[in-house]
DNA sequence: GCCGGCAGTTGATCTAGATCAAGTCGTGAT
DNA sequence: ATCACGACTTGATCTAGATCAACTGCCGGC
């Protein structure tokens, strides 16, 4: 975090200041200041090892985050083991479902990360005090629902090649490009994580993504380290 | 429509009252009853027919609005021809993508419906001005995504007899219950609009229809009239 | 430097569900 | 009554992706 940007709160916490709410979070930006200084008293700023969980499914949680760095995969898991990974979330994304205590499905971090943990009743209260808050709250649960339907699409109607081209598209848009049209970028999940987003198996993703770098369309480097010279390449796999 | 519980207002169109929210929609049930008389002189009931079309796919949207009878689906197809149902609509749902006015999916009616039909324009005016309704607005959406994650790991993750099972379960989960344990209802899909929402091909639900009437577990009568004698012998295809 | 273990790849085989091809059933028009 | 058509079912076959089984290459501990 840009420590320059940041206002140093009680407890030595830096939150978010209103300037730059793109960088602190969908929570942090609608607040006023003094909104501010309050929550910053009772928040946290954690970092978070990759793998570590921060709501557990089915669990009550007294508390929400928003993302400051990393990114954070949403999981559901069914009895006998089988596990699908419902959404991916990037800072500043806000992680944690108001208006239910109960979690309907983890969040853990998918890399190392950097969130800002806030008491859920003090937030709740915010919600319901402040328009501009839930507004933008209710604008994050619209794009991750747009996003949630456009993953429907992907899994039910996608071939495996297709899934997997979706996938490093998702995450190519969430890097900085490099040129016009090439970017690069770590792939944040493992091999096992990318299948159980797409209702795939490990060994399909792996094949599917040498079948990928042998057509030309990205380069692999290390195993995690992708290069997608022409983004354009890429999105014409996806549309069908 | 219940028209005792109805106020009728300017134009004669019946839109709400504040007292049975549930029968009228999440957005008439937020507001104050003049701020309801705004809208009804600006609103229009309509009945739709099955198959009709109430938005469509990457058009703009000049309107929102209400289920008050039948079901809505909700889908996105692809350029070339691939199609996937995305959710499903019952009343008193609220249709439309507040705060983005280019929809990203097509909504069409999949039974006989009756819909109410808002400006959207004043719509949001009244979204901005009413945090009430903003919350009723942010709730169906945070509904919305706990059911499009739900379904991911349906698409994703289970066989075709637990999709099949799944919808089954959806869809009599909406229906009256006839007693404790059994209940029945008409699906509001066809076969093919069944296979769209699961994935599948049509012959496939098909199969999988006639597997799960054979072990006893659901009666087929007239093809889309279907008997659960018991519930929980359902819920146990579903589980895993 | 060697060893063990995890993450990923690659190959051989199997199978759930797709595809192709007849069917049946029910409904509405002539 | 008969025909035509659309919605659904059923059967035979095919295939994308799953499963099973080596294998490679990297990294960390001793």
């Amino acid at each position: 975090m840009d420590v320059a940007h940041s206002e140093v709160l009680e407890l030595g916490i830096p939150v978010a200041c209103r300037s730059c709410q793109a960088r602190h979070g969908v929570v942090c930006g609608a607040l006023s200041s003094s909104q501010l200084r309050e929550l910053g008293r009772h928040s946290l700023r954690r970092k978070i090892d990759a793998g570590c969980e921060i709501v557990a499914q089915g669990s009550e949680s007294s508390f929400y985050s928003n993302i400051m760095r990393g990114v954070v995969k949403l999981c559901k898991v069914m009895p006998d083991g089988r596990q699908q990974i419902v959404g991916l979330q990037f800072a500043p994304d806000f992680v944690g479902r108001p208006f239910l205590r109960e979690s309907t499905l983890s969040a853990e971090a998918a890399t190392d990360a950097e969130i800002c943990v806030f008491p859920r009743n003090l937030l709740d209260r915010m919600i319901s005090e402040t328009p501009e808050l839930q507004r933008s709250l209710h604008d994050q649960a619209l794009k991750e629902l747009d996003a949630a339907r456009e993953w429907m699409l992907t899994l039910g109607r996608r071939t495996a090649e297709e899934k997997v081209a979706c996938l490093l598209h998702l995450i190519a848009t969430h890097a900085e490009p490099q040129t016009a049209t090439s970017t690069a970028f770590d792939l944040p999940l493992s091999r096992a994580e990318i299948a159980d987003f797409l209702g795939l198996t490990i060994e399909t993703v792996s094949r599917q993504m040498t079948r990928l770098r042998k057509s030309g369309i990205i380069r692999i480097e290390n195993f995690r380290h992708i290069v997608v010279p022409d983004m354009d390449e890429l999105e014409k796999k996806i549309s069908g």
